[in-house]
DNA sequence: GGGGCTTGTCATAGT
DNA sequence: TCACTATGACAAGCC
């Protein structure tokens, strides 16, 4: 444990707490920040203790930047409400604090951050922090706030700086000074202060350059860890924390590090029962609009120990977060790619942790290997954790809650999936499930049954978890339709009994959720139905062999992803005739089109012939008129005709020599074709 | 209550 | 052999 004062030029300052615990085989490394506001005023001095003062109604946790490592941790940015890292550290946190009326405010982290934010190049916050550190390892009693830290050699009587006139003028003049300005004690001549003041900053930029290796040191194992890609192994994990731990050792044992016993830490917070870790909640943090914590979950502090150690809820019981709404692909090629900051400290990420690092349990468990989750043993956290189709068949049946999973009516693991850390919107671990069970009991519409053949392939867990589930869901077709305009709740719509069912279709379809989503979200299925249908064949595959499943949920999800696809082609299909009904109706179109066109063409056509047969008619008549005989009588068109012959003249011929010679001539042909 | 339409699902053949 | 697609058929629900 180190005492801190990086920046304390109000008389705040830090207490970094760095825990390895040996949990239930698992090997806990913890390291705390906890910030102590500056000395309130007089009324308060003397309730103020190293570790803290008297209970406060809000406790505050900062939580660590998700992208700033040490150097983030300032104010916040007045519109986005995010941490602004061009305004003025110290200040801004510290009004920001004081606005809150926190005592002080812990931060949680691991190794990882400290190591990341100082090889970020943010040396000078790491330095002051450091140079408190040394300021605190030298004894000068200077390392945090003179209001919470007694005089070496004193007489327990609790001297703060505003003890002394003097010590209240230094403390506005240190306000005024630098950031990293290590803060002058009181009881001190300016000589002596400086003195110790060079002491401190020698022994900070000592510690500093130790961390800085061992950020050069983590940065290489990092490096080495991308390197050998996923296939980390166990043995790693184990030489990882013991160099971390070798490491803390030596420089415990060489003076280096400020860091207090574990049973110093314990009997430190014991004594301090008001502000002891399980009375640190970050849920207070929630009352404080504009806090850093307003974009974070709210988490119970000795929860979020708790689930240092608690794989199984990491992966299992939160498994709403943003790695299932990541696109898979993404995911995937993130998974692989993924190495972790620290393979020594990701198993025992806290929640908080994992939450200031903008990443979810399930993205770091993602990228252990299948060697560390057997370490854990995961998969009897796996079934510890609520996934067991008894349990699930049990929830079936509960009369009350039908397919309801309130998980308020479970057992104390199931229970931990309300903790406000998991997200809300991914399938199957949502916690607002009466919705669900409403649905399924008022949905359960019709009479289909899926026969007791058709679940053959299941075994008998997926048909007796199912036949309930089945009777209830099955029946239910979800609509994706918006919902009438119309008040529902009017008395005449509310009056018949099928407007009463329209209530409650709408209300369920106005969840979204379609049956397969229903049955992923009553079997905890943690993966949503459309990564399940949309994910290739491969990611698939390779998904189903990471996560611990039962071959309930393995069979749910192949039987969700060919319903998906199935779905998918149905649409695709459907559309696809359709297409060919339209287009054939077109050209129906066209052809009919086409038809009158041709008999208009023929109309005209036929207009035009009998107009040249009537000009010809009139011709020939007006020819005939004009012929004589020999005796200058007309000639009778009705016993002649006109032929013309090959040379151009024209012949008066009798129709009967007419007529006689295409009878010789037909029957020539005739004779011609008979032979 | 029946018919038409939409949608989901299953079975099956083909790729 | 497996995964996927295409498609007909059926059922359920809504209008």
């Amino acid at each position: 444990m180190k005492l801190l004062k990086p920046w304390g030029a109000a008389g705040g300052g830090f207490l970094h707490l760095t825990i390895l615990l040996s949990l239930a085989g698992l090997r806990v490394d913890l390291d705390l920040d906890l910030y102590l506001l500056p000395p309130p005023p007089a009324v308060f001095r003397d309730e103020l203790l190293p570790l803290g003062g008297p209970a406060h109604p809000a406790h505050a946790i900062t939580p660590f930047p998700a992208s700033g490592g040490w150097g983030r941790a300032g104010p916040l940015h007045p519109k986005t409400r995010e941490l602004d890292p061009a305004a003025p550290l110290e200040g801004h946190l510290l009004r920001e604090v004081r606005a809150l009326g926190v005592p002080f405010i812990p931060r949680t982290r691991v190794d990882a951050w400290l190591v990341h934010g100082v090889a970020d190049g943010d040396t000078d916050r790491s330095h002051g922090l450091l140079s408190a550190a040394a300021s605190s390892a030298a004894g000068t009693g200077a390392g945090v706030d003179g209001s919470s830290q007694e005089e070496p050699g004193g007489d327990g009587e609790r001297r703060t700086v505003r003890d002394s006139p003097l010590a209240a003028e230094e403390e506005e003049k240190a306000a005024a000074e630098p950031v990293a300005q290590v803060p002058v004690a009181s009881g001190r001549t300016s000589q002596e202060n400086e003195v110790l003041r060079e002491k401190c900053e020698s022994v900070a930029r000592s510690s500093c350059k130790d961390n800085e290796e061992t950020a050069s040191a983590h940065e290489q194992s990092l490096q080495q860890h991308n390197n050998e890609n996923k296939n980390t192994t166990a043995d790693r994990l184990d030489q990882e924390v013991a160099k971390t731990t070798e490491s803390r050792n030596e420089r415990h044992l060489n003076g280096t590090d400020t860091s207090f016993s574990l049973e110093d830490l314990l009997q430190l917070l014991s004594s301090q029962s008001e502000y002891s870790l399980e009375g640190i909640s970050l849920e207070d943090t929630s009352s404080f609009p504009g806090t850093i914590s307003e974009s974070m979950n709210v988490v119970n502090f000795s929860q979020a120990v708790s689930h240092d150690v608690n794989l199984h809820e990491a992966m299992l019981l939160c498994p709403n977060n943003t790695f299932f709404r990541r696109d898979p692909q993404e995911a995937f090629l993130q998974l692989n790619a993924q190495a972790l900051p620290d393979t020594n400290l990701t198993v025992f990420h806290s929640p908080v942790d994992i939450q200031m690092c903008n990443l979810t349990s399930q993205d770091l468990l993602y990228g252990l290997d299948a060697n560390t989750f057997d370490e854990i043993n995961l998969m009897s956290l796996a079934v510890e954790g609520g996934f067991d189709p008894m349990q699930v068949s049990e929830l079936f049946e509960e009369p009350d809650s039908g397919l309801m999973l309130n998980l308020s009516h479970s057992n104390t693991s199931i229970t931990k999936h309300h903790s406000p850390l998991c997200n809300e919107g991914a399938i199957g671990y949502t916690s607002d499930l009466d919705n669900v069970s409403q649905h399924h009991l008022e949905g359960a519409v019709g009479g289909y049954c899926p026969q007791p053949s058709k679940l053959g392939h299941m075994d008998h867990r997926y048909q007796s978890a199912f036949q309930e589930l089945f009777h209830q869901v099955y029946h239910n077709h979800t609509y994706h339709l918006k919902p009438p305009i119309s008040d529902p709740t009017s008395e005449s719509f509310s009056k018949s009994g099928k407007s009463q069912k329209m209530i409650r279709y709408f209300s369920d379809t106005s969840r979204n959720l379609s049956r397969d989503e229903q049955r992923a979200k009553a079997l905890h299925i943690p993966f949503s139905v459309e990564e399940i249908v949309r994910m290739p064949v491969d990611s698939f595959n390779s998904m189903l062999s990471r996560h611990y499943l039962t071959d309930l949920q393995v069979s749910m999800m192949r039987d969700i992803r060919r319903r998906g696809k199935n779905k998918v082609a149905a649409q695709n299909c459907r559309r696809r005739k359709l297409d060919r009904i339209l287009n054939l109706e077109d050209d129906v179109c066209n052809l009919q089109a086409r038809k009158e066109t041709l008999k208009r063409e023929q109309a005209q056509c036929n207009k035009a012939i009998n107009t040249m047969k009537q000009k010809l008619h009139d011709l020939y008549h007006d020819v005939f008129s004009k012929l004589r005989d020999d005796q200058g009588r007309p000639i009778n068109p009705n016993q002649y005709i006109l032929q013309c012959s090959h040379d151009g003249t024209v012949l008066i011929v009798p129709k009967e020599l007419v007529a006689t010679g295409q009878k010789t001539e037909t029957q020539k042909i005739k004779r011609k074709n008979r032979s």
